[in-house]
RNA sequence: GGGCGUUUAGCUCAGCUGGUUCAGAGCAUCUGCCUUACAAGCAGAGGGUCGGCGGUUCGAAUCCGUCAACGCCCACCA
């Protein structure tokens, strides 16, 4: 069969993905090898496909099939994440544009739609994923909804209630008025916002004057319930112990007095609003203030805004500053430059509110999490990312875990009709409790569950545990096996809101640290440096580009570029080198299968020295490549495979062992040479699965997958063997230059001459004759102690080489390369006989270093002797 | 404002506890080649005061100080 010059990775693809599911090769069970566990981290379910899942997940299948050639038992267990918010978002945008409003609907009838909205476009990533090869266990496929998870949330809510660590409490929260729920902190975006400085005047009560106030948020001042001043500062003591009327509702409130005012900010007294701003709601704790919430949930004023009430908050900050202006109560306004807090999800202006939340106590959970990461129980890579988890752990705040959505785990407390509430897993259980403490007939439709759902996060850090069913059957056999699982690929922009939680959970429901690695990618950017988002349209599409590349080419080209915590500066251009690199081997492989093989065939003396050289180098790269993996420095891995397989394979092995056109090549070459590229494929495959199976199954007539093969590694590889073939490089390579600079046609054979040696230490080495005959077209090499005249030289190490060409030869050409060569070397050699006079130096220097000084030195003067030696001959 | 990190070739990055001719790799660029595996290729070549300044040392890309630029995280003075 004639093989096509080029690859076309899309049949090939289809078909191994095909034959891997088929055979079932990716699912695990539990068994006596060693397991090998990573759980992804669920793509939310109606998420699309994007560069950094790509890269994410090039990454852990990278991992998954490297460890499964190791002969572990690996499981990489696939899933998703309901994603509250932004899928609540995008349900009630949907409907939205069929006219239907979320206030419209019933909870029960809102879930309808969600569901719906989750099965149509659920599950679209995952497979998404397959086109790009990725092995999970797609039999254990989890969503953090789903039956078992749900059950697992709702136990570890209910089990965190029983230790006293859920409380419920009044809280400043970021209040989303649009998305109408709580934010945690972490998913608040501070901006910068061109606004303006109001100073605005309050009336001294009794007095016939004003005190400025200065304030970003002029309509705040309807919940105004104090002024603060800075007790040292004199600019403001006159004002101490007086009470001040709010302008334009002329409410009158207290004057305190407090150090955390700024003395030098604005006019020196600061309105205190506790219902609406987080340091005022300090003060207020701190002063026993009433606390005055002006706003209803979406952001309109309620009855507290008086005049103002039911309109928006932006309207009425503009309707608030005319009204003081023609009232004479607005000092001036100055253009001002602040942070304003955003959503992250809904992208409109955070409002700090106090509202009635669920709080889970972190102190207790932080302290095992923290010190498994210090003591590197848990191994984070890069390794700087230690410093920001210690940060954040060591200044921990309780987390709000209530949402105000639909759309996620309902917190299973209930309501009693006089008042208190009762935790429990069922409805029924939690009446069961309730009969046991109130003393007044109950009916269980009396219980009324809390509306509020859980924090996405709240599901999501028991991932490790609840993919394995480890809540609900926390001694069952597959979370005995699996857990702790190995490596977590995941982004540092989650290492709070995921991984530290993750590792809490880990410790409160297993007592063991939930995996051992966390490799932290980059951020997938485009060429320009900007992150990739919907907005900019600067995202490629990932199928698009595996149609185009291949989804070989495109895991190559990404991984050649991001080290580890790295972002990537993402360009087409690294999948064309993924894709030309598919296409090398693919004519490797025409090449090899193109070769006629005769068992009787004599073995050229070349082809044995290259398959001694290719052995050692080989398994000197399977020694470093090893080495690479444990520092997770994948890129550095697979170029090292690169390499070996370009440069050192096809550019010099294959070219040596090469038959001559329409010859046949000798079995034991034929054989080692099949043994090679098999190494290399299995190299390769945990980077390229498509590719490398294909040409597995055609090197050779086994019918097995390469995934389960193993390798061996020759830990005494020969050093040396390596070195010497270099040498034999670059013999071969200045010949090449030689007949390049001299116009000398490659099939023109030259002879080359060594000079032997005058010194003993130094000897030829002919080890490789023969590859250089064959490689660099010579007819007969030989040691002379003169060189022929009309002869070009170089040296290699402190062996000179002479190439005669006979006439072609340009005497005065030569000195003066010669000539330019000794001056180099005469500056080198200064400078280390520089240091070598220098008594300090050989005093204090490692002997051994001073030792290779005087080698440097002597190994110089011989080549500078032998360089000059030459120009005197060709002069002479 | 606090903390962390980065700065080495046009681009993306290696360079561990200072010392092999240490200034590297891949890509890109340039030159010559359609040589029956591959032009998505082959054979070669050029390219950097290791961000600036100062210090420690016999010796600094590597250690220390300082400045600058960039990036990230945390906090949020109304």
């Amino acid at each position: 069969m004639e093989l096509a010059s080029k690859y076309s990775p899309a049949e090939v693809e289809a078909k191994w993905y095909k034959y891997w599911l088929e055979n079932n090769f990716f699912h695990s069970e539990p068994d006596d090898r060693e397991p090998f566990t990573i759980v992804i981290p669920p793509p939310n379910v109606t998420g699309v496909l994007h560069m950094g899942h790509m890269l994410n997940n090039t990454i852990q299948d990278v991992l998954v099939r490297r460890a499964r050639m190791q002969g572990k038992n690996a499981c990489w267990v696939p899933g998703t994440d309901h994603a509250s918010i932004a899928t609540e978002a995008k349900v009630v945008h949907k409907l939205a544009e069929e006219g239907i409003k979320k206030t419209d609907l019933t909870r029960e009838q809102f879930l309808e739609h969600a569901w719906d909205w989750t099965h149509k476009h659920g599950g679209i990533i995952l497979e998404q994923l397959k086109k790009l090869g990725c092995s999970c266990d797609w039999d254990r496929t989890a969503f953090t909804m789903d039956e078992k998870r749900s059950k697992s949330v709702i136990k570890v809510f209910c089990d965190l209630y029983e230790k006293g660590l859920i409380y419920r409490g009044v809280r400043m929260v970021n209040w989303d008025p649009k998305a109408l729920t709580a934010l945690s902190d972490e998913e608040v975006i501070y901006k910068e916002q061109q606004g303006k400085l109001f100073y605005l005047k309050y009336k001294i009560v009794g007095e016939n004057d004003f005190a400025v106030i200065a304030t970003t948020r002029p309509e705040t001042i309807l919940g105004d319930t104090a002024m603060c001043i800075n007790p040292n500062n004199p600019k403001t003591a006159h004002l101490k112990g007086k009470r001040i009327l709010i302008p334009l509702i002329d409410r009158e409130i207290p004057v305190i007095e407090d150090e955390y005012v700024d003395m030098e900010f604005g006019t020196g007294c600061l309105k205190v609003t506790p219902a609406h701003d987080v340091n005022d709601y300090m003060l207020g704790e701190k002063y026993n203030l009433p606390s005055i919430d002006i706003f209803n949930d979406n952001g309109t004023l309620n009855e507290h805004g008086a005049q103002y009430a039911g309109m928006d908050r932006f309207a009425v900050r503009k309707q608030i500053e005319k009204d003081l202006e023609a009232a004479g109560l607005m000092e001036k306004t100055e253009p001002y430059t602040n942070k304003v807090g955003f959503s992250e999800r809904t992208d409109v202006v955070i409002e700090p509110k106090l509202s009635m939340q669920w709080f889970l106590k972190m102190e207790d959970l932080a302290k095992p999490a923290l010190e498994a990461v210090e003591n590197d129980t848990i191994k984070f890579y890069p390794e700087k990312f230690k410093n920001t988890y210690r940060h954040w752990m060591t200044t921990i705040k309780d987390w709000n875990i209530s949402r105000q959505l639909w759309w996620g785990h309902q917190i299973p407390a209930y309501y009693l009709p006089e008042g208190g509430f009762v935790v429990g897993e069922t409805k029924e259980e939690a009446y069961q409790k309730a009969l046991s403490i109130v003393n007044y007939p109950l009916s269980i439709d009396d219980l009324r569950q809390e509306e509020d759902v859980l924090d996405t996060w709240f599901s999501s850090w028991l991932w490790p545990i609840s993919v394995f069913d480890g809540i609900n059957n926390p001694d069952n056999e597959d979370i005995n096996y699996y857990y702790p699982t190995n490596d977590l690929v995941t982004a540092p922009e989650i290492i709070f809101f995921w991984v530290a939680r993750m590792i809490m959970a880990g410790y409160e429901y297993r007592g063991k640290e939930c995996f051992r690695n966390v490799y932290f990618t980059g951020i997938v950017r485009d060429k320009l440096g900007r992150k990739m988002s919907k907005s900019l349209g600067n995202s490629p599409d990932p199928i698009e580009l595996m149609n185009k590349y291949g989804a070989d080419g495109v895991r190559m080209g990404m991984l050649l570029a991001s080290p580890a915590g790295n972002d990537l500066p993402f360009d087409e251009s690294m999948c064309e080198q993924g894709r030309n690199f598919n296409n090398k081997i693919w004519n490797s492989l025409r090449l090899v299968k193109g070769w006629e093989m005769i068992e009787t065939k004599e073995i050229p003396n070349e082809n044995k020295q290259a398959r001694e050289w290719f052995y050692h180098l080989l398994e000197k790269t399977k020694i470093e490549v090893e080495d690479l993996f444990s520092k997770f420095r994948l890129s550095e891995a697979l170029m090292q495979i690169y390499k070996l397989f370009w440069d050192e394979f096809s550019a010099w092995y294959l070219e040596i062992i090469k038959p001559e056109f329409g010859k046949p090549i000798d079995k034991e070459t034929y054989d080692q040479t099949i043994y090679f590229f098999e190494e290399l494929l299995k190299l390769l495959h945990p980077f390229m699965p498509f590719i490398t199976e294909e040409l597995y199954h055609s090197l050779s007539d086994k019918n097995e997958s390469i995934m389960f093969v193993q390798t061996t590694i020759d830990k005494d590889f020969r050093e040396g063997t390596i070195l010497e073939f270099e040498e034999t490089k670059e013999i071969i390579t200045n010949i090449r230059n030689i007949r390049a600079s001299k116009n000398i046609s490659p099939k023109e054979k030259l002879n080359l001459q060594i000079l032997a040696c005058k010194d003993a230490t130094h000897c030829v080495f002919t080890g490789y004759n023969d590859v250089i005959k064959k490689l660099a077209n010579i007819e007969t090499i030989e040691i002379v102690s003169e060189k022929a005249t009309g002869a070009v030289s170089f040296l290699v190490g402190t062996t000179e080489y002479a190439v005669p060409i006979g006439n072609l030869i340009n005497a005065e050409e030569e000195i003066a390369k010669m000539e330019a060569e000794i001056k180099y070397l005469e500056g080198f050699l200064k400078s280390v006989a520089a240091k070598l006079s220098n008594e300090k130096f050989v005093a204090n220097a490692k002997p051994e270093i001073v030792e290779n000084e005087r080698k440097k030195q002597a190994d110089t003067e011989s080549k500078i002797a032998s360089l000059k030696e030459s120009i005197a001959a060709l002069k002479g």
